[in-house]
Formats: structure tokens, sequence, C-alpha cells
DNA sequence: CTGTTAGCGCTTTCAC
DNA sequence: GTGAAAGCGCTAACAG
């Protein structure tokens, strides 16, 4: 029952050729006869057999594999960067090892450090930290951080958080409204901070004065963000407008808002961030600021590959790519 | 600048032993000092120095590796259900591929062959094929199928769906419906079946005539789930429970009712399926079938880490676990 | 307790 | 065009 795997040598006896000429035929390496080749190729198709990717990576440090690190595989935005890295790299003989880390810098450690031992090429990072001086020096693996810009990391691949920022705040600017608050991450992620800038860009382009009890710091969750809320509205009572971290937390607003017997659009605006499916299904359709996440999948995977087949070369100058965002307007504006 | 990684020569070389001493270390194995052990231990540590999992899974034929096919990350039943993989599996050492395979065939397949050739110690396999049996064949790698059960699935771990069609219909009846839809993916998943099985349980048992026309199969989407409902509100206006495959079916079915001006859930009720975030945060909040993620991830680990310890074995008896599903009684009944 | 050594399956010179 | 052979980093006898 248990026919062991077949390898080279197998494949190498049945087409009484040597293990070497398989090897060529089996990376097109040239220096063989048509009849070589079909004869070998038939042979391990018949025998369904694959390289042993564990040998050939022993020769040549390459495992053909990456590790991708998120913050939370649940969260639908994250999900869809996944699902995009695969989508490209997947087609060029990649494998993704896709490493959870539950936002927690420990759990990014014994992720990196594993995936460094397993060997993989690369490593696609959304990283929790604020500082990746450390990792990025540590192990001599290539590395693309994306969506957020810890310190130090080299080259990345990040939307145009300000800019989102800014179309959000103008958004609301323009429909009228003049006292907006802007619920914020209490991290001090890069993408917090853009987006924060982009927020008080807005108002003095347009004149709006800077109120900083407008400012509240939350937890980014449905239910921290409903709270806040909810609070806001008792102590602000002017307010017309709400810009929110994410989308998640834009939908806690919209409902502490109901609660609250605010009519939206009409008493208060709001727009979220991220553009994640609840954006069009829940109830009015939110107006939000679309992450382009299939072309930050893309950006990053080239950018990555790129690195993967230069690295004899001694220096690389880190890139960053910023993708622009896109306003999304539907019915909470 | 590029020194190179450094290996277990290395490290025996630096602590003054053999590199077969070092490996015991590094494994346990005994027969070992302790002095040696410190030793070798905090030259290990000096130099960050992480075995190679190639050359090692090269000897050993184990990877520390397992490969996990899921249809849909974006899904979050899905991605829920990786994140309990990784959480039971992780801490024992193990580093997890996932591979999207977008509900298609040709992608499982190409996934299979590229986990096959990567050397995965095991596979946890949520399939969209109706049978199996050639995969399960021509690799011998250990499989856990979960979710779904196609044919020739061995070993595999799924929720009571039948159960939970049952439970989700008899809250309905129990709450005073008498003409109850049941939105019904046109796929022929076990799910689906079993589900649908439960429905049909339940109205037998309360005696409810069964009405095929309320039975409508639909594509598992939030806009197809609502146009059926639509329709279906049109050909049935005496319908008055209705229950879905799933959650983002439910919501599509929740928004037709509000578009009809049926009031939920005075006029008509409705249960979902699943569980997931979305159902707490809508309005209202709805009624589901929980299925528990946690679980299934954890006793697929738990096989699947059995199975591949037992590799030697002549043979595995095929185990199937039924993980209990629970009724979550919100405001849409 | 410790070291020597033979491969695991593959790529890659180097000869022919 | 093709083959022989070295060796990637590691484990597991085997010998002491």
């Amino acid at each position: 029952m248990e026919d062991k795997k077949i390898s080279m040598v197998d494949i190498a006896k049945l087409s009484g050729v040597s293990i070497a000429t398989v090897s060529r035929v089996l990376n097109k390496n040239g220096r063989y006869s048509k009849e070589t080749e079909d004869r070998v190729l038939k042979v391990i198709q018949e025998h369904n057999y694959k390289v042993n990717v564990n040998a050939k990576g022993l020769r040549t440090k390459r495992t053909q594999t990456i590790g991708v690190i998120v913050p939370d595989i649940t969260n639908e935005f994250f999900s869809q960067i996944v699902r995009a890295i695969e989508r490209y790299i997947v087609p060029k003989g990649y494998t993704v090892f896709v490493c959870d880390s539950n936002e927690k810098e420990e759990a990014e450690d014994i992720h990196i450090s594993s995936l460094a031992a397993k060997g993989v090429d690369g490593i696609i990072y959304i990283s929790t930290r604020g500082d990746v001086k450390k990792i990025y020096e540590s192990y001599k693996i290539p590395v693309v951080y994306i969506d957020r810009r810890p310190q130090n990391a080299g080259t990345l691949v990040i939307s145009d958080n300000e800019m989102g920022g800014f179309l959000a705040t103008q958004e609301l600017i323009e429909k009228g409204c003049r006292h907006i608050l802007m619920l914020k991450d209490t991290k001090p992620f890069s993408t917090v901070v853009h987006r924060y800038k982009g927020y008080v860009g807005a108002l003095e382009k347009y004149k709006i004065p800077f109120d900083p009890e407008l400012v509240v710091e939350t937890e980014v969750s449905y239910a921290a963000a409903r709270k806040a809320t909810k609070e806001a509205l008792l102590a602000h009572p002017e307010m017309d407008g709400i810009f929110c971290n994410n989308d998640m937390m834009a939908l806690g607003a919209l409902h502490a808002l109901r609660e609250a017997k605010r009519k939206v659009p009409r008493d208060v605006k709001l727009v979220g961030f991220d553009g994640i499916s609840l954006t069009e299904i829940c109830d009015p359709p939110m107006t939000t600021v679309r992450q382009n996440t299939d072309e930050l999948g893309k950006k990053s995977v080239e950018i990555l590959l790129r690195r993967i087949h230069k690295k004899q070369d001694a220096k690389f100058h880190d890139e960053v790519v910023v993708i622009p965002v896109e306003l999304v307007r539907r019915k909470t504006t």
C-alpha cells in the first residue's frame, strides 16, 4: 500500500537516462534532444511525478514559497489583500504561508522566525509594530511592508491615506457639514496618522475651524465606535458629520446615530474607510473611501518578486509605492 | 554584507562539539550532558541560528507544514476557520499554507499538486467538488475534510447541519410561522442537503404541510437572495417565515422584506445560518444558527495531527466528527 | 555521553 | 547531448 514516493532516480531509470538529464528537462535547461525530452516527460506524466521542493530548495536556496503576515485574517480588508496576493503570486508557482498575528507583536516574531526557518523566499508584512529595524536585519529575507508603515520599513506599498482622509472630509464639508467628528484609532499606525492629516488638511482648505474636542480616539471596533459616537453626540450636539477610521467603526457610528434619533444623512452625515462589502449592504448604504486591495496585492507581489530575483545584487534602493484611493458616494452623505 | 546563513556545522565548530551533538540538543534527543547543552544553546542563541527546515524535511520526511484549502478566504465563515486552525496548530510548530480555491475545482487541483510538491505533512480541505476519490489516492498525504462532505471523503469534521436546519425551522414554527420559505443554495453540497433535511424534518414533526414551491434555490449571495425573496413574496404572499442557507442570504432576504414593507419579525420571521459578525450588527440583529468555527478548527487539527503521527501504521479507520450547532435567538424571530 | 558517516532528492560543474 | 559525482543542511544509525 505505502508505495514510497517516486523520485528523480526512478524517473531516470524508467526512461533510461541519467538523473542529470531528467533535471535538465524538468528545468528546461537545454542540452538534451527532443526525443529524450519527450520520453522523460512521458514517464513523468505517467507516474505523476512531482519534484521534491525541499530537496530542490536545499540546493538552490529557493523554496518558491512566501509568507504573508496579517493582523487579522477575519477582517475582510485583510482577507481581500491575502486573496489579491494569491491571485498574482500563485500563477508564478509560489505557495503562500498565511500568518495571522492577531495584532500581537510577539505572534509576529514567532511567525517571522518560523518563516525564516522554512526558508521562504520573501515576506509580505502588514506589521502591528512601530519599528521593524530588528527584524529586517536579523534575517536576510526580502520584505515588502504593506498597508501600514512602521519605522525603518524599507520597501512598502501603501494606500494614499492622507488623500483618503482629505476626500472623506471634503465630501462632508461640501455636503454642508461644519462640525465634523473624526473617530480615530488609538494606535499610532501610519494609516491612522495620515488619514487624520487629510482630515485636518481638508478643514484648513475650507477654512473650517479645527476643534480638538471633535477628534476622539477609540478602539477600532463596532461596539467601541458606537459607544464613542453616543458620547460625542451628547457632548457636541452641534455635530453634523462623522469621518471614521474604518467601515466597521462607521457602522457603529451609524447605529449610535439611529439610536439617538438623528437622521442620516439629513442631520448627520457619515463617511467610512476601506470599502468592505458591509458598506454596500448596510442601511443606508455607506459612503466610504475605498482602498484598492487588488492593486495593493498586485504591486506588493510585483516588487517582492523583483527583489527575490535580484537577490544577488549588492543593493536595492527602497521603493515606496502609493496606491490611489477612491471616494465611493452612497447614501450617508 | 551578505553574510551567508549560519548552519549547523558553524554552531558545532563554534561550540566545540560535533554536529551530531548539536542536532541532539536541538531535538532534545538526550544523550548529552547539561554543560554541553548549555554551551550549544548559548551559541545558537547568540547567532540567532535557525534550523533549515528544508534540509530537515529532506531527511525526516516531515516539513512541519500543512495546507488549508478554502473556497473563499474573504468569506468570514471560512476565515474564522482558518484562524482557528492556526490558533491550534501554530503552537505545535507548524506553519500553514492557505490556499484560496475561489470555489473552483481546477484551482483546487493546482493547489493540491503544489502542496504535495512542497511536501506538506497534511491537508485540511474544504472542498468544492462532489467527489474527491482521485485526489485522496494519488498523493499519500493525510487529508481531513471539513465543513462540506464530498463523496469518498474519508476523515471529516462537519457541523450538525441537519440539526441546524431543524432548530432554525422549529424556531420559526414555534414563533407562529406556518408558511416557511427555505432559501437554498443551488449547489448540492452536503451542508445544503443536510440543512434542507432538517427543515423538512421540523415541518413533519410539527405537522406543517410541506410545500415544494416554498423551497427556492438560488445562488449564495446577498443580491441573489434579495431578488429571490422579492419574487417569492409576490408568488406567495402568505409567506410568514424564511430560513436561509447562510447569513449573507438572510441579510438579502431581510432587505427584500423591508423593501416590500413587511415588518420583521411581526409579518415575517427570519433565520440565517453560520453566525458571522454581520448578524449581530445588522438591523434588526438576526436570529441565526451559529456554527462553532473554533471547534471545527480545533477538531480538524487534532485529527490531522494524530494521522500525521500515525502515518506509519497500515490503516486508519476514517472518523467522522460532528460538531453541534447552536440557535442564537435575536430580533428577527 | 560524543563523534563519524551515510544518505534524503535534487542541481550543477566538469568530463566525455 | 549526456553522465558521474559533489554537496546543499540535516538526522540517525553505528561505533566508541
